[in-house]
DNA sequence: ATAAAATCTTTACACGTGTAAATAATGAGA
DNA sequence: TCTCATTATTTACACGTGTAAAGATTTTAT
């Protein structure tokens, strides 16, 4: 440990002025200083860095961004904190944020519309430079979008928007390859797959299904989609498995086949059902037909029993493409016309599951 | 879907001047009425309520925040987003202001000292009112700290400072509670537990460890710790947790114990290497000695297979009780002389892996 | 050493809202 | 209708930093 970070006792500075006139450095050439320490003379860089060591003063965060054209804030929206997807991409947008000093400002949407509406309002308050946003993809919240991508640059997430959003630029999975990637697997390997749909909360669910269906028939089986319960649609994708293929198996159906799943979520909560109803090999040597498959390679899916086979998903890359389209906005303009659309290949995790 | 959430084409107004001038009512009337909207006269009231509808304004949330005493913002710093546990936290502590009418501001340290470091500059130069801090608790981040709390009131959650710190608030799991209720359960209803440690990251590893050895004690069992490599504490728990213990059964070392893990993502990791060599009961009827338990309540762990017996923590209280512990601050003055601590009681989740 | 270029200082105004003081308007009660 | 209390308006300054312009100083090139 430093001795300087061990020194506690530093006078504290509480404006910019204050600190002119303490170390003896015009207001402006510090203002010029705090925004891009290169910008300044390296000799007064130095006597600036060094009476800074030996002062406590940071800018006013309030009074920086206010009277200024960029703010260098991001706002970042997703439908729920609660999701390891979520957290990861957060994670890297922040990191390329920082690279090029972007500071992010997260906002949860709690998976409500309202709450997803309040949030654009709060960015607006902000003037924030721009939004990278992973949509909740319930109709009700398409207006507060229609408004902000009005006023900001916006950049889409994990879950695409309506076609008539089509201008807005949108990174996310290339499902279509994702799918079919393991649906191949599956059908070389084994039982081709049956489909087990997450609920219909956004267009990954949709995609996702269709890939699936054009896969099958590129492959000349006949798909079949196990039919959900969509009343209701829930974020909870464990428990909404469960419950739906407990059923399922308690009734003797799906018992022989291989179910390939839209999310890790969803899977985890099939393998709970399925050890329930022992339809998984438990030992080495013993094998069965019944066969699990995911999507996305959540953080978890190597740790449960059996390992769960999936695809993984760029979280990074996205998190970085992300950044880059709306930077790219931000320097060069707004889209006008088509937005720009990046879709990440997935790979396969080859584990015990199928 | 109403009216009033389609009208796209309201006039964008930017400064309260300007609200002021369009809809005919005085600016500091409507400051008023912004901070407050029962401060000002009932017919008042709904006079700008209905120009507002009409017309698309934000008071600026910089300026707003400048020239104030209280910002009404809480900083909210956590060790990682990648962990359900502080997600779920902040979650709560985020509804708990919501309530109040504050806005929290999310910072990651990234398991990083500098990085929290840094957070907390960045918490000073915004002039929070409090601070809610989940520490990563390496020393290297305590002077920042110390500089922290003289300026801000902060309330320490899940995991304690050092005792250098004691006049700080702190709101976390009743240790001594939640692992005697655990040690206790798995003693009277099989063999004795061992104790599987988290890597020495903060002071909840310390105080699980002794509360285990306390509980021993009491009950009239040998406590016994199982030797870890801790020369790099990592925060991937169940990678840790599988290394560890996959070692040891390989060799046939605890492959007929009842392993007692200081959290749920370490009994993940310790029940992928036990199922990889088979010690856990695979069917109904089917039963082995060797047993495994967690802590937390992590959401994952009802799901993994056999289910995970652990204890839950109230994160929503934890999360209600830090906000009102740093609103009790902001309200009636910073502490002085010995902070409080509130620490909540685990309850028992029976299920199938112990 | 001198001129030119680069950088710093001084001065001043700007950002959008909070807030205080004096004045004007409104509403309630007699 | 008049009085008084309440609330709104007007005016003015404050917050801390960005930024432009003009002049002073330092550095670099000749």
């Amino acid at each position: 440990m430093s001795m300087s970070t061990l020194q506690q006792n530093k006078p504290k500075i509480k404006t910019m002025e204050e600190l002119s006139t303490t170390i003896g450095i015009s207001r402006p050439t510090l203002s010029k200083f705090f925004q891009d320490a290169e910008s300044v003379r390296d000799s007064t860089r130095v006597r600036i860095e060094e009476a800074l060591a030996t002062v406590d003063y940071v800018p006013n965060f309030f009074a920086t961004k206010m009277n200024r054209q960029s703010t260098r804030i991001i706002g970042v929206i997703v439908p729920y904190l609660n999701d390891l997807f979520f957290t990861s991409l957060i994670q890297s947008i922040e990191e390329s944020a920082l690279r090029q000093g972007y500071t992010i400002i997260i906002q949860s949407a709690h998976g409500d519309p309202a709450t997803e509406a309040r949030a654009f309002e709060n960015l607006k308050s902000m003037s924030v430079d721009g939004v990278i946003a992973a949509p909740i993809g319930q109709s009700s919240s398409l207006s507060a979008f229609t408004r902000l991508k009005e006023e900001f640059p916006v950049v889409c997430v994990d879950s695409r928007l309506p076609d008539d959003f089509e201008d807005v630029d949108f990174v996310g999975t290339n499902n279509r390859q994702s799918i079919s990637l393991m649906v191949g697997y599956l059908h070389r390997s084994g039982d081709a797959p049956v489909y087990l749909g997450m609920p219909r909360i956004n267009s990954n669910s949709l995609e996702r299904e269709q890939a699936y269906i054009a896969s099958a028939e590129e492959l000349g089986f006949k798909p079949q989609v196990i039919p959900v319960d969509n009343t209701d649609p829930v974020w909870n994708f464990e428990e909404f498995a469960y419950d739906t293929m407990d059923e399922y198996f308690g009734r003797g159906e799906y018992v022989n086949s291989t179910i390939l799943c839209a999310n890790d979520r969803l899977a985890i909560g099939v393998m709970r059902a399925a050890n329930r109803h022992h339809l998984l090999p438990q030992r080495k040597g013993e094998s069965s037909q019944f066969r699990v498959a995911g999507h996305d390679d959540h953080p978890l899916s190597a740790y449960v029993h059996p390992a769960l086979t999936t695809v993984s998903r760029n979280t990074i890359g996205m998190g970085e493409a992300a950044f880059e389209q709306i930077l790219d906005q931000i320097e060069n303009g707004r889209r006008r016309g088509k937005g720009v659309t990046r879709t990440f290949d997935a790979e396969l995790r080859l584990r015990e599951s199928a």
